[in-house]
DNA sequence: AGCGTCCCTGACAGTTTATGTCAGTAAGCG
DNA sequence: CGCTTACTGACATAAACTGTCAGGGACGCT
């Protein structure tokens, strides 16, 4: 075996790892010396490689490192371009950081002759920085609230004016052009429940938390669209509170 | 210099060219002989490398590989599988196709316990499809003449449906949220003019090329935008036929 | 056809790098 | 504290790499 392959193993070894792993468990599964386990973990430290080890305990891949590279052809990246910038255009700040980032890294290896003209690429997104920060008010405190399971104490106003409060357990966001709708379990109705992002008025995030299963979940709420969607084509909009 | 090092220098090297490179070109730049070149070649070509070699000719990286791997971290996935979604749903069909391949991409390098679970990025678009066939009617062929620098006839229906047919040189298209618009040089006006693309009625290639120059361009007419903007903050429609 | 330029490969002697064993130091955990 | 682990240097041996040389083949041009 040549060694860049097994440094290339090894990685991936500690990539699909979330435990540690000792030199002598990668010795055995590489049927190599733990004194060469030692050498290839600091050959790959100095080439960047973000392993941390820790005595009497073992190695792990720092988080950040956990995604291997990804390779794209020209057309995928056109593609992953565009949206990176529809993100950027559309998202909350956050995401529109992260978008923004993943273009700066994509622009990098482009070959010269492609990364400085706006005409390789004549597929463009305006920025709605301003207009967006209102249809994206509240965004970054909600997808926390949605990772963390956190519930919401919401106030809402409709379309039709009616103001409502209510406290919700926040599952997903759907992007509808523009505008943004949240998906969500509401208890006034024991039922799912869409809100648009912008006619938010307020919300507080609870230190309650919530469980999802398999019949309160955000894929169980698109199951049950595609069946309503299956059953009557003509119907696009689910329940706005 | 490790042969490690080297493998990569070559690689680079095939990468920044557009055209071929013999053995003894490589040799003389990296310091080596050309047999280890020889060696060097098929080294990589095993490790999976599409190097292409013509006796009589050189090498040259086949086309597909000409992007290198990307690194991105878990928000900038995060960022670029939204913003593919955002495409696939509001492209047109070669776009959809791109991004979706871009998507299975991403999906088949995530953990498993990232990848099966809509709950794990819980920030989703719609399938536009069947809609978005309306706003991107004509995108493909008018994007074929962008890149191609080709005139192209169209006949134009404006908001207040009054009819026009005319010739214009395609620059470049502008997502506005569902809305495709078409920034193109208008001879009958002669000056930038801007055109929805599902206001267009029908749309003939021409033959005929066109040249851009630093008064006619995609980039002079987002310069432009630029300083209007900049002297008319509430402006923020461009001429539209 | 011959010629020049290139890709391609095997063999071999010499050079360089990598490996395993051994010994020793230091850190984390119960 | 003892046990388990990370960590490093030294050294003999093994393995890999390199350049030179020789030979074969493909392509384009005259």
């Amino acid at each position: 075996m040549h060694r860049a392959e097994r440094l290339f193993q090894l990685t991936t070894l500690l990539r699909n790892r979330r435990t540690v792993l000792t030199a002598k468990q990668m010795s055995e599964h590489l049927r190599v010396s733990e004194r060469t386990i030692y050498r290839d973990i600091q050959s790959l430290s100095l080439s960047g490689v973000p392993i941390e080890g820790e005595a009497g305990v073992g190695y792990r891949l720092s988080h950040r490192y956990q995604l291997p590279p990804l390779m794209f052809d020209r057309e995928e990246v056109e593609a992953l371009l565009l949206g990176a910038r529809m993100v950027s255009s559309w998202g909350d700040t956050d995401m529109a950081i992260h978008a923004n980032q993943a273009i700066q890294k994509i622009l990098s290896v482009l070959p010269d002759h492609l990364r400085h003209s706006d005409e390789s690429l004549p597929l463009l997104v305006p920025n709605m920085e301003e207009v967006q920060k209102y249809y994206t008010a509240h965004s970054q405190p909600m997808r926390e609230a949605i990772r963390l399971r956190q519930r919401v104490a919401i106030d809402y106003v409709r379309a039709d004016e009616q103001h409502s409060s209510r406290t919700i357990e926040p599952l997903g966001m759907i992007f509808w052009g523009k505008v943004w709708t949240l998906v969500a379990w509401c208890h006034l109705r024991d039922d799912y429940r869409t809100f648009r992002l912008d006619r938010i008025q307020s919300i507080v995030v609870t230190d309650e938390k919530f469980d999802t299963s398999d019949s309160k979940s955000l894929k169980h709420f698109l199951h049950l669209m595609k069946e309503k969607y299956a059953q009557e084509p003509e119907a696009t909009a689910p329940h706005e509170c």
